[in-house]
DNA sequence: GCTTCTTCGGACGGTCCCGTACATAGAAGG
DNA sequence: CCTTCTATGTACGGGACCGTCCGAAGAAGC
């Protein structure tokens, strides 16, 4: 066997479980690059031009026009672009860094050619694109029964995930146009997990605390689409 | 040309819109069935049988374990059984009739089967997938938004929609299911619009009577869905 | 060290919606 | 016609959250 196998190891999950042959059609054509934060990935009802394998940080969905509400998160479990997966170019939510971090950037054009050869790959993006779909039917969800300090609970522990560290920086501002919320409420909500002693915050950065009480909290509102991704993708 | 084509026109749009020979995949294997309200066509984190073409009436999907909240509905412009799609056989979901109506039903393994050879048919269920995934973006920012008027009348119109007759059969108390809020809160908003003239209601039934004003009264949270699926399926 | 900007803490009245309870009125079946 | 069930109308107190405003307290630049 020729020792071409370059060896670099992805943190991105799908890089991780794809089978050799798939990440060798993708892997020529990466382009690792750093995402600032508000980096502006897709636009609304633009036409898509790459997508994003996260390696570090989290990348946010957000639709609803003006007064924009947040979808579902992306991390290191995944991939950016998935309109490219469905067969298309373009979608109406707009994608961006909230959580800088860095990522395998790959031209539409390559990833959809790579589809078209590798059902393998097809397949697995598609798990993936099932995982999102179920993140988002469960942001629907939470955003009609859950108050906002489940709601706020939920989207801690879901960035925990992500970020594998235990602090976050991220602002009440920030976190209020995520749930659609008012900021004030954000702070309040953010008090009240504190002083159950589920997190610590300061400026800008959220501490988790205790996980396990923060998924509690969430009260239902957390574990099924995680539990998924672990059933599709491992 | 051999005149073996049936004739059959066929009221679902994907299926007005399918290639004959992607058609002739599917077809032979359809068997029309009648949906009775309340039927169940998928639960949740169960092995999906089948997908149903829907011809009549309105399927509803939703989820959120003990009390239940709508994520999407499908009438004749879409099937059931989109996890088949994404090339897996359950979901966290459960799937039910919620107008009565009548559909073709076919089974999981043939439409894998069919999707397998026919990478024409991969890409249009997958167009409505995305579809159904915008739809469900849609719900979420509704419900983190919406008042309980604005949101009912986004319910009725797409609703209407998929009945394509003024009249749709359901009760306060479904609606209140669907929408997660309490029921006397449904029977408040009814009034309200009807209020406005935009609808009239009875027991069991509700008419629409202005659907341009049903929609601005939705603020917004209608429209977007919908353009997503003409563009992409037409 | 002082100004300026960002971020957070806290407060106000007001609104929307909740949980609950109860009464009425069609529908359905004997 | 009478009973029973379902569906709807209405009311009450209470809680969650809103829009808004203002002050304080770190962070950042001059």
């Amino acid at each position: 066997m020729p020792a071409k196998r370059t060896s670099i190891r992805f943190r991105n999950q799908l890089l991780q479980v794809m089978s050799a042959d798939d990440l060798a059609l993708l892997q020529p054509n990466f382009q690792p690059v750093p995402c600032e934060r508000s980096k502006t990935l897709e636009s609304a009802n633009k036409k898509i031009e790459a997508a994003y394998f996260m390696e570090h940080g989290i990348a946010s969905v957000v639709g609803g026009g003006s007064r924009e509400v947040e979808i579902g998160i992306i991390g290191y479990e995944g991939v950016t672009g998935l309109p490219i997966v469905y067969g298309n170019h373009r979608s109406p939510h707009h994608t961006f860094i909230q959580v800088a971090g860095r990522a395998n950037r790959i031209s539409a054009a390559v990833l959809r050619s790579a589809l078209e050869k590798s059902a393998t790959l097809r397949a697995l993006l598609l798990k993936y694109a099932q995982c999102f779909h179920i993140q988002s039917t469960h942001t629907a969800i939470a955003n009609a029964r859950g108050t906002i300090e489940g709601r706020l609970a939920r989207w801690i522990v879901m960035a925990q995930d992500r970020i594998a560290e235990k602090e976050l920086p991220i602002t009440h501002e920030f976190l209020s146009i995520m749930l659609a919320v008012r900021r004030p409420g954000v702070t309040e909500a953010l008090h009240a997990l504190a002083r159950r002693g589920l997190i610590r915050h300061d400026r800008g950065i959220i501490v988790v605390i205790d996980r396990q009480g923060l998924i509690e909290r969430a009260n239902g509102l957390y574990g099924v689409p995680e539990a998924e991704y672990l059933r599709l993708i491992g």
